[in-house]
DNA sequence: CTGAAAGCGCTTACAG
DNA sequence: CTGAAAGCGCTTACAG
């Protein structure tokens, strides 16, 4: 490969003006910039990153961190939107993204993580730092390393959806309906930090209603389809009466789809299903899922945009994402109202 | 941040000492050893990889090449499950996975990945190789980074799935059943290398039942799940003797049981319906969905044991892994032979 | 068993 | 507007 001294020599010119031609520096002849350009394209020079990286400390990687709990990167298809919405931000503006995907404990992150950061091979991370148990960006910060969160971490600039919105948007439209014998198929806490705002909007949304949140029976799942299914059974089994069903997620709520129709009530005739995330499947589900939309691409987009200010040494706002109800056929009024 | 000329000094040797002792050489009094290491603890030194990369020539990167066409990476779960596979070898072995996703056209990858691999910031490459369009690999064999595909495009080292094998499998569970009616759900062969031979082991299962594959209807869709429902909906239309459909994966699987219940055909009691991949919700859909495992986890794990045997200087042998006929219930026997 | 020294290929004050 | 030179923090023959 050629180097930088290469091109200099065949341009008849310092390797600091090469170097300062192709970072666009100002102030050059346009014969010495067409020189060296000339130069550069003969030899077919691509700069050696390493050597860059080593000398200006900038590596133009941004590590995409997805703390590796429960099954969230590789089974959710939620978080591979975000990954989606990143990429394309990230490849328009020359970075490279390095996966990582750390294990936590209570007592942070992993060996293997720690020594990426601290290796300055890093210019800046994306975390989806949403589990409660340890921060992913607590450390990166330490480091001065430029970080953004995406999720309710909020120790430093995030980027989150408004889950508080959502679930309420979610409860009117359930109550809206007319629906009042209402189960939840939520998630432990201790999975996500965006439970407490979920759970708080759909009981203002209760409230609103008139309905004791407090008393709407409530199992949580993992966010698994199987674990859907499991607790709508659960909840149907022992509440026969309720005739919808609020669950935390969409894969929850197919497969609290497919476990009423294994009961024999067809949805939603028979019951209500909805979920949250509009996965790319929702839409093609049997029934397409009403559930709430969270641009899960857009937080990918907009996090990476922050990451781009924050290297920029500009300090970018916070963001808090609006959510959108999108109702499809897995609602519809109760039946004993009809 | 600490360097090894700090710790060097702490330790009262040369860096060069503290560079061996770091990289295991052996030769070294326990006393040598020992200080080094306590130098290094005690003053938290890590090392600083862009140096370490621009004078070793390794940057114990891997990239991890998904060329984006259709919704490949971010809609197919089977593409993620080999990433998890691959995920969890390199974090073994020490790698960094810098993921990349070119573009491809009948001129080859684009600009930006073109850089990258050109700017020996990647030691080495596995990449998803199987859109006839354009080989990834080429221009890194060519550059003489290693580098291992997952797929047909048999260039190089690579380890693919037996395709034939599996769709003769598939056929022979549903011949088997007794069904001879019936309509295959494909894809278009510009879409994937590997439909060849699905379509080969279809097509040797049809002849070894008495059957002509040819006559069979067949409709392509592009793997989506939406496509899926809309082939099966042709198809039934227009052969509504069919006891039983192929499809080539199984979100076209789950598409189209979606559209059979649509057209009052239960599955499999009215129609059976079979898919490909065994991705994670195969087992939790309504009905269960019989499918093919392709032990998508492992493809990664064997691509990337390739890929450190290859930086190794070692040539691996390229391998075909068995894919394994995955029964559930989506198929039965037809009714008409009851 | 250990060290001096060159070198990896860039960037960046600094000087002119 | 351009260049000489130092420096980024390692590794690696080579020598002893």
């Amino acid at each position: 490969m050629p180097t930088l001294q290469d091109v200099a020599k065949r341009a008849g010119v310092s390797t600091a003006t090469v170097s300062k031609v192709l970072s666009n520096t100002p102030y050059f002849t346009d014969e010495t910039r067409e020189n060296v350009l000339h130069a550069v394209d003969a030899l077919g020079y691509i700069p050696n990153l390493a050597a860059r990286a080593l000398s200006s400390g900038k590596t133009h990687i941004i590590a995409v961190v997805f703390p590796y709990v429960y099954d969230a990167i590789f089974a959710d298809p939620h978080v591979l939107r975000i990954l989606e919405g990143i990429e394309s931000e990230c490849r328009e503006h020359g970075y490279n993204i390095l996966l990582s995907t750390p294990r936590l404990s209570p007592d942070g992150v992993d060996e293997h993580f720690r020594q990426l950061i601290l290796s300055g091979y890093i210019d800046g991370v994306i975390a989806l730092d949403n589990v409660p148990v340890a921060s992913v960006t607590e450390i990166v910060r330490r480091k001065h390393i430029p970080a953004v969160d995406i999720g309710y971490r909020k120790s430093g600039p995030y980027v989150c959806s408004d889950d508080h919105l959502g679930s309420l948007l979610m409860m009117q439209h359930v109550t809206g309906l007319g629906h009042s014998a209402i189960g939840v198929v939520g998630a432990p806490e201790a999975l996500h930090l965006a439970n407490q705002d979920r759970i708080a909007g759909l009981r203002e949304g209760a409230d609103a209603a008139g309905l004791d949140f407090g008393t709407m029976p409530r199992i949580d799942g993992d966010f698994s389809t199987g674990s859907g299914a499991k607790c709508a059974q659960l909840l149907l089994e022992q509440h026969p009466e309720l005739t919808a069903l609020i669950c935390l997620n969409d894969r929850m709520a197919m497969g609290a789809i497919q476990q009423a129709r294994q009961l024999e009530r067809s949805v939603p005739a028979d019951l209500t299903v909805v979920g949250y995330d509009d996965i790319p499947m929702a839409a093609a589900f049997d029934p397409p899922l009403t559930t709430i939309d969270q641009q899960a691409p857009e937080l990918g987009r907009i996090a990476s945009r922050m990451l781009f200010n924050l290297l920029d040494e500009h300090s970018p706002e916070s963001v808090v994402l609006p959510t959108r109800l999108v109702v499809r056929r897995s609602s519809a009024p109760p039946k004993l109202s009809a």
